[in-house]
Formats: structure tokens, sequence, C-alpha cells
DNA sequence: GTGGTCTAGACCACG
DNA sequence: GTGGTCTAGACCACA
């Protein structure tokens, strides 16, 4: 379900993040699934129930996942999550875009890319 | 020349990185121009030479500068440079579209935000 | 009659306590009036009879209802406990307008919030 | 500078940051002002650095400070982060007068609470 | 020295 | 069983 990297340069708990906030907000998992247990998903990737809870906890805090104690964690609705996250990656979007205009490749090169990269 | 902003998250060290390879990849600093000393740099932003030092070590490696021992250190000639950043950024690019794509934005929207952005 | 709602923050037990405790101090369940039983109540809303079970316990410590060994709970008489319950808000009503005070929010401001948010 | 209550229900955690944010917002903490280090509050206050760690992280993500790896943590300028906080006391603030309102209690008592609390 | 991440193990409240 | 908090102790990157 979830690949941890131990070579990526992110920390553990924001790749568990990043994995799920993307299987929730493209569907992958339904909204008011269950998802595994801190210490489930802990023993399953092989590392600390903490490390897990912290993911949880700042997933929650960006309304990606709701938690209740005793019963578990869900996946929440993801209008609000899932516009938001548009947001942000428009903004990286924009960043990345301006650099390349620094590099003095074109609107229509860039344009060309995208349009070709998915063709593949 | 370089601004350093103690709020932004990334490191003082790459603050530098990022600002002198900009300065040096848009021809802002010409190619086999002398930098600052790493001593005069330091002082001039009010930082610890370590943190300089690490900087322009990085960008060497990076193929960024080059740096002669007892002269200084001078901007590379960035044609290989800038095509490796280039690369950097197109790859960031796909990333950043693919995940785009999973929430369900299409090409065309795509296109027409970075089209739209540049107009400002 | 009451409705518990999974993705509130607060615990299920509480969610019970403060839906019985304003249905019993605004009088919509009349004083001496019978509350449903632990277990037909837990039925209803698919929950652990535990659940209802400490948050009878809790409102009877509170003196919002009472109950009677063999019969059932019932709804206290509720000048006293709405007296309390009343001295409760307004310390924490002090205890944020205080905080607003320390923001350099005025009174009048807060006045005006009250009175305004009221017209709704 | 803070006091920890291990009697209150709230999270130590929490009290740190309940604390430390009404010392910044508040003004008695400057902006830009140096926090106390993550090790020395800890050990000031006989607590565990990880818990500190964890107050001045989910304040960082507020915006009411900023933490600079290497040099320490520091007071945000408040702009945002005084709106923001009184945004959330007026809603906590129509809650509570919601309920007043429940028990009966009218606007022009609830004012002349407010008005009166404040001459002592 | 600073903040940030992770582990190991414990305890609590909730259901 | 669940999530949430805390401790103790370690290691890393940064300045």
């Amino acid at each position: 379900m979830l690949i941890l990297n131990y070579r990526d340069s992110r920390p553990i708990y924001q790749q568990i993040m990043d994995g799920l906030r993307k299987l929730i907000l493209t569907g992958a998992i339904a909204p008011d699934e269950k998802l595994p247990s801190v210490r489930s998903l802990a023993t399953e990737l092989a590392i600390n129930p903490n490390t897990i809870q912290r993911a949880y906890a700042q997933l929650e805090s960006e309304g990606v996942i709701y938690s209740v104690a005793g019963k578990g964690s869900f996946a929440a609705p993801h209008q609000d999550a899932a516009a938001a996250r548009k947001e942000e990656l428009y903004a990286q979007l924009d960043a990345l875009v301006g650099e390349l205009h620094d590099l003095n490749v074109t609107n229509e090169e860039i344009v060309a890319h995208i349009k070709g990269g998915n063709e593949t």
C-alpha cells in the first residue's frame, strides 16, 4: 500500500503523509473508509508507531483524515482538502515556470513538454 | 547582491546556493567572472564563513562555479549547468503535472494557468 | 432525539452528555421525565452501552439527572443545574473576553459582535 | 515565564502553546525576538525536550513563531496570526452566547456581565 | 550550540 | 482494540 524509501531526503513521516494524501485525494481510498491503525501500519512498515502517529496527526490537521480515539482513523471527504492541495500545486508550478523563464525557456516549450509528456 | 530571509524554511546555505545559481545561470554574473571571496561575502551577509564555504563547495560540485586555489571562485560557463538545471526542473514539472492529473485537472487547465499567470 | 457526529473531536460520551444536558436545561425534557434506558439508547444510537452508561453516570454526578435503581434515569428539576451551568458558562465567557482584551479588542466591539450575531 | 499545571486537562504541549501564543500575540514577546531554545526551556520546565519541540513545531505551523535550524526559534510578526486568533475566539464566543440564550439569558444580561466584569 | 527526526517503551482515555 | 501524550535517549543537519 505504501512504499518507504530510506534514501529519500524527505523524512519518513512525510513520505507517509504524501502517500496517504495521494491515495485519499485521488479517491483510491474512499471517503469515510477506515485507515490501518497506527500500530498495525507501524508493524507493517517496520517503523515506530510514533512516526505513524505523527503523520496521522498532521494529516488530520490538514483535514485529509479524521481520527476518533478508540475507534480508528478515517479518510475525510475531500472537497476542501483537494482544493487546498490544488492551490499548493499551482503555487509550486508558478515558481517552477518562473525559474524556467529565467533560463530563457518560453511558455511554448513548457506547454509542448507538458503535452508531449502525457502522450507517453 | 544576495538577499537572505531568515524566516525562509530553506537553510541559509541553500538560499545562497539558489541565489548564486540563479544569478549565474541567467547571465547576471558572466562566465569566468570572479565571485566575492568566502570571507568578504560572509562579513557582507553577517553570517558564518563556514556557511558560505559550504554553499560554494556544493555549487562547485554542481559545476555552476569553479575554484582556483589562491585565486578565488569563478562563475562557470553555463551551457552544461543550465542544461542540467533545465532537466531537473522539467523532472519536477512532470511530477507536479502528474499529481495535478490525479486530482482530475486537465492539461488544458494547466496550460491556461501557465499562460494566464504570465500575463501578470 | 440525539445526533452523534463521529467526526466531532469530542468523544462520543461527551456528545451524549452535551446533547442531553441541553435538552434538559432548556426544558425540552421536562423535570422528572423518564430518559431512555441505557440499553435502548445504546441500540438506538448503535453504540456501546458502556458509553451511554458513562454519560449517564457523569450527568448524574453533575446533578442534571438522577437514577433510581430498578426504575431508570430521570431528568432532574433544573434550577440548580441550570444555575451551575450558567456560572460555568460565565466563567468561560470571562476568560474569552479577557483574551480578546489582550488582543486590543474593546468591550464595545465585543458587545457589537454579540448583538450583531444574534440578529441573524 | 510559563506556568505548567499538571492537573490541567490540557496536555502539556498545549499549555505551552497557549502560553507562548498569548505572550507573543499580546506583544509581551516582541516580533523577531528569540525564544528560549528547545533544550533550555525543557530543562527549565523540567519536562522532556520532545514536548517542547512539539509545541514549537505546532506554533510554527500556526504562523505564530518561526524556527531556523541551527539558529533558534523566534516570534513571528503577528498580523495574520492575531486576526486568525480573533476569529477563533469570536467563534467560541458565539457558541457560548448561543448556549446562554438556550438557558433564557438575554443579550442584555450577557452584556451587563461583560461590562461589569471589567470594572473589577 | 541550534532545531528536526526517529526509536523504544510506557501510560492514559475511549469504546 | 483504538488514538493521544509523554519520557528517555539517540542521531542528523545546520550555523
